[in-house]
DNA sequence: AGAGGTATCTTGCATTACAAGGTAAAGCCG
DNA sequence: CGGCTTTACCTTGTAATGCAAGATACCTCT
């Protein structure tokens, strides 16, 4: 499983490449990281990470009745989300690019 | 640049890769570190990762003269570090596998 | 003596993942 | 109906860790 520590800077990135794939809830989008191979995210993750893009100005939500079980909050992601997710992706492979140059080199 | 929260968990293995490849100091791991696109990695972040990787059992040190300067403190890997180390790789690759699998998708 | 580069370390702050817990709606089953 | 499970959202407090800022000290060159 992914280190708590590794995750960091990385999973609000993944999470809005999620959302740009697909209008989702929260609770979705946990069992998706899942099945990704992120391991079990914890609720106490998600959730305040989506308050926070959504504070910030990269999401919009909506509420939406379901049939079975409570209400959902679907979200969406903002011009600004775009930005912020593409900035990400840059960013990202700068850093793994960074990091196997490194490790490659004892080989 | 790469971002601060994205480094987190990453540095730390990334340092123990270095002082595989040789013995090195302090200072000098922050150069190599910009050498290796990582950007300006603060003294203030390495010197407190180093002291940790000690005290946790990871890294040993030595003292040792220097003619254009003060003395300098070279470490080397224990064999828990090298344990360590290979344990981030296997990590690593995983992170970068599912975020990799994730991002593919919407291309 | 003074300036600048080399070298180590400490303190306090900001960010963020998470455990633990709380609230509530819908379906199932006895 | 009453209790259990699943679905779904959120809050509070804690731990880890990168970093800015600053302290200390050695060496060389002017």
């Amino acid at each position: 499983m992914i280190s708590s520590q590794m995750l960091k800077g990385v999973l609000e990135g993944s999470i809005l490449a999620i959302i740009q794939q697909k209008e989702v809830y929260g609770y979705e989008i946990s069992q998706t990281l899942k099945g990704y191979g992120f391991g079990e995210i914890s609720e106490g993750t998600i959730y305040p990470l989506l308050l926070r893009l959504e504070k910030n100005g990269c999401l919009t939500s909506v509420y939406s009745e379901s049939k079975q079980g409570p209400k959902r909050k679907y979200y969406l992601l903002t011009e600004k989300g775009k930005q912020e997710l593409e900035e990400f992706q840059i960013n990202f492979q700068e850093m793994v690019k960074a990091v196997f140059d490194l490790l490659e080199i004892k080989k």
